[in-house]
RNA sequence: GGGCCUGUGGUGUAGCGGUUAACAUGCCUGCCUGUCACGCAGGAGAUCGCGGGUUCGAUUCCCGUCAGGCCCGCCA
């Protein structure tokens, strides 16, 4: 034997007849004595091998031994199969390779679980043996696609003149943003180096480099708490472009996608883009990154019942707030009060202090809160809310951004518990004219909703000192199916400018000269005007791949405490490590 | 930082205040020439996550802790 001539799923009928080496890993063997059975696999999928001794009795006996996921050598013949024989479940299923001789490379222990299509073994078992996870078809097929993904964005980009260039992974911590991971510096004591959290400091002196257009498929870090489609490193494809406004730059965006789309699932996504303003999209779908597979839209009501006899509405709208609502079409006679009551605990995780809601029925509305409405009132809110018999309406009163996020999240939750989400949709959609800061209560200061190099709107830019929350930033949001898939801006490229924005973010001078004084100098020469994206590739893999979860697309992903139980990372250093940084660990105080 | 859920042979589950801790699969042995999640027969394999408490008795109830998951805060 000198080789592999094929991959495993090459054995085609086109293959008839001829000798054929494969490598690959033993699957799973089936023996019947005189005859065994092994399913192939390598990284192109399964092809079955057999052996009797009508070919070769050494063979057979060798068969004999292999266990699952024994690493093989394999030549044989390929031969059609009997016709009662095919098996429709695999590309293969309608030849076999008659193994002449096989070769055990290397055996295998006994598994921790079994290397199937379908799993059940749960995931931190799974991520213990990630390299044994990995095996699976699945898995093999997503980052298959990964790097499809990754080619298709790459190819685009260079089509279109972008430089794939790298910026530094050890850079300086800033004080805006997520937490940062720090390294230490050993040569200067007591200082360190962060990761990035994004290479946006970097990309822009890029543009004032004077290269126009810059793309980098690049890791990010943030140490902030997991989510489901949050992890501490992931991997961003980060775009920045001189001289192109944002007209210019989201159909172009919107054509990387396109193809993205089109090459990965053949669907032809409808361009341009739909658009939503940033209110717009939080009075109508309570969220910033708005499935819109489904309607089931927030009515707004304060107009309504400000008048009404029911003081928490009224007081709602009284106090600034808002009265909103949803319509949860046709449920009203199959939720159970206790049901109905669990909506509320439900809501009171994003700070609602409560859920009112009515049944509809031909001629009334019917639910404790019925009696506060005036027949006018009532009618006005049938009409609104498009009400008809059988619907059970919600109510959410309170301040906007508790509505927005109470009601947003019991949408989306009808939304998946009602089937109301077509799972084969792709529903892209750009987010647009996002305040510029935010006024956070705690500190009392305003910060950064995109991050403080975000252009506000021109019109806006009169604002900026005396009432900041009214600006609004030229940013922009990618979303599809609910998932923020990326944000970007056109950015601010004047030294007055971003001085003049750091200054309503509450930086003095000297801490604006110490954090940001570099990109400060830059700008004073010749800074081309310029505005980017950043995509979340993993996300993107993850929508792509119909999964809900990020560890999916990621091959060795972090559990949601940050650590890795394939390698037990973080993990303790030696004592001689600590002293080379001059640092010291210091034990947490017993409670 | 907070809330909720889960933890039982290798794996996935069942179970119950007193059991010989059950089932499936995997593993081992034997048989089997057309299987494809092969089949058949037999066998080994569990201090029920860890610590404490309640109890005559705890895998089961309670408290704590650790690990995993989801969410809020946090993060864009």
């Amino acid at each position: 034997m000198i080789g592999r001539t094929h991959y495993c799923t090459d054995i085609t009928e086109s293959a008839i007849g001829s000798i054929v080496e494969l490598k690959g890993w033993a699957q799973t063997r089936r023996d019947l004595g005189q005859v065994i059975f092994i399913d192939l696999r390598d990284r192109s999928g399964i092809v079955q091998i057999v052996a009797n001794p009508e070919i070769s009795n050494e063979a057979l006996e060798t068969m004999d031994k292999v266990r699952n996921e024994y690493v093989l050598h394999v030549k044989g013949t390929v031969v059609k199969r009997d016709e009662e024989t095919f098996n429709e479940k695999i590309p293969t299923g309608t030849v076999e390779v008659q193994v002449e001789e096989v070769t055990i490379l290397n055996d295998a222990k006994p598994l921790p679980f079994q290397v199937e299509d379908e799993t059940d073994v749960s995931e931190d078992v799974r991520l213990k043996y990630r390299y044994l996870d990995l095996r699976r078809a699945g898995m093999r097929e997503t980052f298959k696609m990964r790097h499809r993904t990754t080619k298709i964005i790459r190819d685009f980009l260079d089509e279109q003149d972008f430089l794939e260039m790298e910026t530094p992974m050890l850079t300086k911590s800033t004080p805006e943003g997520a937490r940062d991971y720090l390294v230490p510096s050993r040569v200067h004591h007591g200082q360190f180096y962060a990761l990035p959290q994004s290479p946006q400091l970097f990309k822009q002196l890029l543009m004032v480099s004077g290269f126009e257009k810059y793309y980098q498929i690049v890791r990010c870090f943030r140490d902030e708490d997991l989510r489901a489609d949050r992890q501490p490193e992931f991997t961003q494809v980060d775009i920045e472009a001189s001289f192109m406004n944002t007209e210019d730059f989201l159909p172009m965006m919107e054509n990387m996608m396109r193809r993205v789309m089109k090459d990965i699932h053949d669907v032809d996504i409808e361009a341009p883009f739909k658009r939503l303003t940033y209110e717009e999209a939080m009075h109508r779908f309570g969220s910033d990154k708005p499935d819109t597979r489904f309607g089931m839209e927030l009515v707004e009501l304060s107009d309504i019942v400000k008048e009404s006899g029911f003081k928490v509405f009224t007081d709602a709208v009284k106090n600034g707030g808002i009265v909103k609502g949803l319509n949860v079409k046709g449920v009203a006679d199959s939720m159970s009060r206790k049901e109905i009551d669990d909506q509320a605990e439900f809501v009171a995780i994003y700070g609602a202090k409560g859920l009112a809601w009515l049944k509809v029925e031909e001629d009334q509305l019917k639910g404790p809160i019925a009696k506060f409405f005036t027949n006018e009132e009532t009618a006005a809110l049938r009409q609104a809310m498009d009400a008809e018999a059988g619907d059970l309406l919600f109510f959410g009163a309170d301040q906007h951004q508790i509505v927005f996020d109470a009601l947003g999240a019991l949408r989306l939750k009808f939304g998946k518990e009602l089937g109301l989400i077509d799972e084969n949709a792709f529903h892209f959609l750009w987010v647009t004219e996002f305040p510029l800061m935010e006024y956070d209560p705690d500190t009392g200061k305003y910060s950064a909703m995109h991050h403080p190099f975000t252009r506000p709107m021109p019109e806006d830019i009169d604002k900026l000192d005396d009432r900041p929350e009214e600006v609004k930033a030229e940013a922009y949001d990618l979303v599809l199916n609910g998932y923020e898939l990326g944000g970007g801006s056109q950015r601010i490229f004047e030294r007055d400018l971003q001085e003049k924005m750091f200054k309503a973010l509450g930086f003095s001078r000297e801490e604006a000269e110490e954090q940001f004084g570099f990109l400060l100098n830059a700008f004073d020469y010749g800074t081309p005007p310029h505005g980017g994206i950043a995509l979340g590739l993993d996300r993107l893999i993850m929508i792509l791949a119909g999964s809900n979860n990020l560890r999916d697309t990621i091959a060795f992903p972090k559990t949601a405490s940050a650590s890795d139980p394939l390698t037990g990372a973080p993990g303790e250093v030696n004592d001689s490590q600590l002293d080379e940084l001059d640092l010291k660990v210091i034990p947490r105080e017993e409670e």
